[in-house]
DNA sequence: TCTGGGGTCCTAGGACCC
DNA sequence: TCTGGGGTCCTAGGACCC
């Protein structure tokens, strides 16, 4: 049996934590740069508000009604995440991180010693709740994508109290019926609308699709695997999270910028900055990377602006993996440049970090050290030391704040330097006009009481 | 005027290997 | 005139997930 527990609302639900008087009030939550809608409690859904819906749409709505709104507070977030998930290990034998707001439970054969799984599932629940305030809900069945099912009924009926499990092939049967096929996990926009017009409306009917349909119009052995885990036949097992942190196959770090900008440097100094950012997680999480690729985007939404969007650039390391920033950096340099476009405003810029492996699995040396255009400039003797730098960085940064102590192409030109306060915001910083303090996080954000 | 970010998995053509 | 089969890696892009 797998449990799935998913945090109701997540980014509402933290917001409300610290500040409950928003407890029964619409409240939403902005992504970055306040553009769109990205959490809403259940009375801003009420208002017909949707998930994805641009801010600047909607905006009247949201002041005709009262609704009170968040710009993302994604350090917030990510400690409550993490108690969350602390909380999980300690009461169920394997968990599985799945995303910031959801985990996979391993409960394989305690239905044997347990009997029925759904007190279980409520002790599980409350006990997030005590510990963490964040209301949730636990769907349990045989499969994972069952589990999601279970977990989106629970969600949608609150006469099950948040808690749904699927023990016998009956109740299974029951819940396909409830579901519209466009809400099984695994069915996108695109295989909703195919499966539509072939007749298959809910996920019931998708369970009685044959082998061969699936593998035909659902993108292969993946279709096939989805309609077996519908059926009630596990194909994907749990990958338990090793000491409650992910561990990736890749990293990256993109932002929309908060104006356009149509100069290298300041763009450089974009992509030098989500690069550092993206180095630390990598060499948090232990590994070094052997693949880089950087992306700009133009604005898909204006009319004046043709397709492609967005252009990306990738490139194997001819020196082999690594986690220096700054040899990152230069060929991410290099990268950047071969897709610069002059004249061209542009919207976003991000980086990719792929090929992650663990330091000391064979290091690819230079055999031609005049060969390839993408050779770094970089003195041998400085290059040993660098491991050391790296360390110390992340140390500083841990110790007194991200950015503190920065690479010199991510700092904006001298220009925007303000002397006093050293505090002006690069050119690409977007908006966040209604972030809450970062109340677990930060010291001087902790809460007063009186 | 203003439209997010971080992931996974799959496909497909070309270069290259034996 | 006739020109293989089975692989891997690299790169770019797309569907889907939360």
């Amino acid at each position: 049996m797998f449990g799935l527990l998913d945090c109701n609302n997540f980014y509402v639900s933290c917001e409300r934590v610290f500040q409950p008087r928003y407890e029964g009030q619409p409240v939403v939550v902005l992504s970055n740069n306040d553009g769109n809608l990205i959490s809403r409690s259940a009375e801003a859904k009420a208002l017909g508000l949707k998930m994805g819906d641009p801010y600047f749409q909607v905006k009247d709505v949201l002041q005709q009604h009262n609704v009170k709104v968040f710009s993302s507070n994604y350090a917030l977030y990510g400690d409550m995440s993490r108690r969350v998930m602390y909380h999980l290990q300690q009461v169920a034998p394997a968990v599985e991180i799945y995303s910031i707001d959801e985990a996979f439970l391993d409960l394989a054969g305690m239905e044997t010693y347990l009997g029925s799984l759904d007190a279980y599932a409520r002790k599980i629940r409350d006990g997030v709740k005590a510990r963490t305030g964040i209301p949730t809900c636990v769907g349990v069945a045989p499969t994972k994508t069952l589990a999601k099912l279970a977990n989106r009924i629970a969600k949608k009926d609150a006469a099950l109290g948040g808690v749904l499990y699927l023990d016998s092939p009956e109740r299974r049967a029951w819940a396909l019926r409830q579901v519209p096929v466009g809400d099984v996990w695994g069915v996108g926009r695109q295989y909703a609308a195919k499966l539509a017009a072939a007749g298959v409306d809910s996920a019931a009917d998708l369970a009685r699709v044959s082998d061969a349909w699936a593998r035909k119009h659902l993108g292969g052995v993946v279709g096939a695997r989805l309609v077996q885990e519908l059926q009630g036949r596990p194909c994907a097992g749990l990958h338990p999270s090793e000491d409650g942190t992910l561990s990736r196959q890749s990293i990256s770090c993109s932002r929309t910028f908060g104006k356009p900008l149509s100069a290298f440097d300041d763009v450089l100094a974009a992509v030098a900055a989500f690069l550092s950012r993206a180095a630390e997680k990598l060499r948090a999480q232990g590994d070094m990377a052997h693949v880089l690729t950087v992306y700009i985007s133009k604005n898909r939404f204006a009319a004046n602006v043709l397709p492609p969007y967005s252009k990306s650039a990738t490139l194997t390391l001819p020196i082999g993996p690594t986690a220096d920033t700054t040899v990152l950096l230069s060929y991410a340099r290099l990268l950047l440049g071969r897709l610069w476009e002059k004249s061209t405003a542009y919207h976003k810029a991000g980086v990719v970090l792929d090929g992650l492996e663990p330091p000391g699995t064979g290091q690819q040396l230079d055999l031609f050290a005049a060969a390839p255009a993408v050779k770094p400039i970089e003195k041998p003797a400085l290059v040993t030391k660098r491991p050391a730098l790296m360390a110390s960085l992340d140390a500083l940064n841990q110790r007194f704040g991200r950015g503190a102590v920065q690479i010199a192409t991510a700092i904006p030109a001298a220009g925007h330097i303000n002397t006093t306060s050293g505090k002006t915001p690069p050119p690409w910083e977007g908006k966040a006009q209604w972030r809450s303090p970062a109340f677990t996080t930060r010291l001087e954000d902790l809460m007063l009481v009186n």
